[in-house]
DNA sequence: CGAATCTTTGAATCCTCTCAAGTCTTGTGG
DNA sequence: CCACAAGACTTGAGAGGATTCAAAGATTCG
């Protein structure tokens, strides 16, 4: 099993400037309906990370000057709670972004802790690029927009998937999510998260996820394969999932 | 206590065109920043309506041609559930916008049901009002993002806050908000909502609800006036609702 | 007034948390 | 390269909390 503690020794690669002409995920992001070539130099500042699991993005607190697209792996946003526990209020997949609020002034702070949840690649977009993108079309501001909605989809599936239900119900749909990532990424088997990003996902404590983990684990919803991946029984997953009540 | 079933014999009441001019708080609104003097001609087609506690402001799936502004009282924005329950994804509070999706495209549907948790004055702005306005004064946007930002915080809000730690504590805390919000509209007692609506809200049972309710009115953290209010015990509910472990 | 709906309450069950100990993993330093 | 320490995960047992099912009160609206 995979650890993701923050304290991994591997770290942060920086893989230069991005090259947004030939970005493969481009359609699914920002830069969809841009002109790239005809933009080419004010994209030139973006600059691109590789993010291993487990390390931090970005901090709450500090003055937001990035808005980050992710183009491969998985981040969460979180927020400390009162008692020092953290909870998760959404995860960013490939294509979407982390940080938009640096968008809305210049001073602006991030709101969470961004970290890598699975190994990352993500593209650094100085707010200023997107700022003068706008002023010069006006049409990208329907894609900011987009943007913004698809973080609200993001929180809200964390409302009703994994913060709703059994912890069984709530695990299994995680697990649903992190199938779903892979196989988009076209992926047969899945990395799992750590124990305690689960629970910050799902509001439950460390012992009861692990409990269900074991559990589906010996059921064969999951089954170990060679020490990287796990491969998974999707259809029992989702019966878990969605407790049909048979009749 | 009050009954918010959607099935109240008052109706929704058309109030006429609304008169953002002498709007008592436009400062908090869309239109903050606006010259709404000279803007007059495009904004007389915002209407403006009363909704009984429990009213349907918009539904689920409905062609998004309006955007939403309360003035007044409270709204939720709710999902179904696969097994036909409900779960509510955000407040909207005065100040704030509902159904923020229908500046998107011209053909989006609204994502969720929006429905009057307590009687509430609703500003209904048609979303081309708002593509003009943002096309004419790209300063627009700002206001329109920091719209979107708030919706994100009010998501937040429903996990972190109502969505995580015991009943006990989910309860209080959503107390804790009725109470901020009728302090912030002036008023020394609260409206409750329904068990139907607590238990939405928290992800809980409406048996368990009314359970922690009860215990709330036994130990006077909350203490019934006449018929129409509830006073409350405020430094009571904080020490439920954050569990501060006095060791 | 009466039917429908909502709310309250009880009792039993089941689930989840807590606390604690033990195992496994990982990274560090000798 | 191995041993050790720190951290992460697992597992158990018991207590406490939440859900379920059921039935009895309240409210509300026609």
């Amino acid at each position: 099993m995979q650890n993701h503690s923050e304290s991994k020794c591997l770290n942060v690669r920086w893989e230069g400037r991005a090259n947004c002409l030939q970005c493969a995920i481009r359609k699914q992001t920002l830069f969809a309906d841009l002109n790239v070539q005809a933009m080419e130099p004010l994209l030139r500042p973006i600059q691109q990370y590789r993010y291993p699991a487990g390390k931090l993005v970005y901090a709450e607190g500090v003055v937001a000057q990035h808005v980050f697209v992710v183009r491969k792996g998985l981040l969460k946003l979180e927020e400390t709670l009162h008692d020092g526990n953290l909870r998760i209020v959404r995860l960013v997949e490939p294509g979407q972004v982390a940080g938009i609020e640096a968008l809305l002034d210049h001073s602006h702070r991030y709101d969470h802790n961004a970290t890598a949840l699975q190994a990352a690649e993500v593209c650094e977009i100085p707010y200023v690029i997107l700022h003068r993108l706008a002023e010069q079309h006006p049409v990208f501001f329907e894609t900011l927009m987009e943007h913004w909605h698809h973080q609200l989809h993001a929180a809200e599936q964390v409302i009703v998937e994994f913060s709703t239900g059994t912890v069984r119900e709530r695990v299994a749909r995680a697990l649903l999510k992190l199938i779903a990532l892979a196989e988009a990424a076209g992926e047969q088997q899945i990395h799992l998260l750590g124990v305690r990003d689960m629970s910050a996902l799902t509001g439950v404590t460390r012992e009861s996820i692990s409990r269900v983990m074991a559990e589906f684990k010996r059921t064969n919803m999951l089954v170990k394969q060679d020490d990287t991946g796990i491969s998974y029984n999707r259809a029992g997953l989702q019966r878990f999932a969605w407790q049909e009540d048979i009749i």
